[in-house]
DNA sequence: CCATTTTCTTGACGATCGTCAAGAAAATTT
DNA sequence: AAATTTTCTTGACGATCGTCAAGAAAATGG
């Protein structure tokens, strides 16, 4: 039983135990090693993702260059939108920071549940409305605040990221180089 | 018959002429003036629209000053997502930059709706899903690319923005001040 | 536990950006 | 069409950032 997950969807609604039972029929976990993939651009996105235990990098490269854009945590929905609407290549890359444990629904999986069990199309609604709500937080803090705001943010709404994640990783999600942030680090800490 | 939004549908599924006909109750339709807004910040989504004709603008205010995210083009669908999930205050503004016409879904017609019509629950997906690709296009751009880059990319894709929208909007959507944008456009026209 | 690699910090310097202010251009109103 | 308001451009200057390079610290692997 995959409690972090169902107590995740009673967020939204409940489930009769026999639905919860019938819905782990349709889909599998993987566990990934720090610094594994989960997908990387290239592919065609036919999985969607929800990660039950640790942390996911989503990452662009560019130029050669990795440039952090999101950092996943536990109960998150992670999906290549875009490849998986409309199968056309990704460019998004996933990779596990830490040991990590998510929960895979391939397309297949997901048909078939609709199929048999179409009241609940609404989770895959559900998924997406979680993650676009991701992005639009994402979008919000770019436009209205500053590398140094975003920092004291990631602090207090994900501080235990900096335990776990490169502070190269962190500096590219905040849109300035490692030694920026080092010098950001140093003011806000006097 | 609002052909522009079942083109638009046709791209992800084939209705059928009843279900178009009946879709047709479930929604109404707005005329935006210029400058007029849609939505404001402050207030409870329970709306989702689908921007029939024009360009909206989503700003956020700031420390008293409006922050531009983003530029709505026709064909798309609207939402300030976050207040329309869990009904707390929005945090999005959006506003007609030129005459334009959306289509309004309330909360009680998509309801409503997806009970008449239970095989359209994709209809709210796609509309997330639409938005949700929308936003990862954004936070790409902020990620892997400079302000010069996202000015170049708008002329080329959305040209017509400049037509429409002042040059403070743009400028605030890059992530830069009004006069740097005027040094940029210096730069590129040599 | 030591050696090696990777990551982080710090300083110096040049480039870029934001701010302020003033004038030009464009749009709006009457 | 003229007057007023708004928006855009340009220059100067100070602040901030990125880059480069070197050393410190931390993490990794044998």
């Amino acid at each position: 039983m995959e409690e972090s997950f169902i107590t995740y969807l009673s967020k939204y609604i409940s489930l009769s135990q026999k639905e919860i039972e019938l819905l782990q029929n349709y889909y599998t976990i993987k566990t990934l090693n720090k610094n594994e993939l989960l997908f990387c651009e290239g592919k065609i996105a036919n999985e969607i993702y929800f990660l039950k235990k640790g942390t996911i990098r989503l990452f662009y490269t560019c130029e050669g260059y990795e440039k952090t854009a999101f950092f996943y945590s536990q109960n998150q929905f992670i999906c290549a939108g875009e490849s998986y609407t409309f199968q056309i290549p990704a460019t998004e890359n996933f990779q596990a920071l830490e040991k990590s444990e998510v929960i895979i629904f391939t397309r297949n999986n997901i048909d078939l549940l609709l199929t048999d069990l179409p009241n609940l199309e609404f989770i895959a609604r559900i998924a997406v409305e979680s993650e676009l709500i991701s992005y639009q937080h994402m979008v919000k803090s770019f436009i209205t605040k500053s590398a140094e705001q975003r920092y004291l943010d990631l602090l207090t709404k994900h501080g235990d990221l900096f335990q776990k994640v490169p502070q190269q990783y962190i500096a590219s999600f905040l849109g300035v180089s490692p030694e920026t942030l080092s010098r950001i680090k140093k003011r806000v800490f006097n």
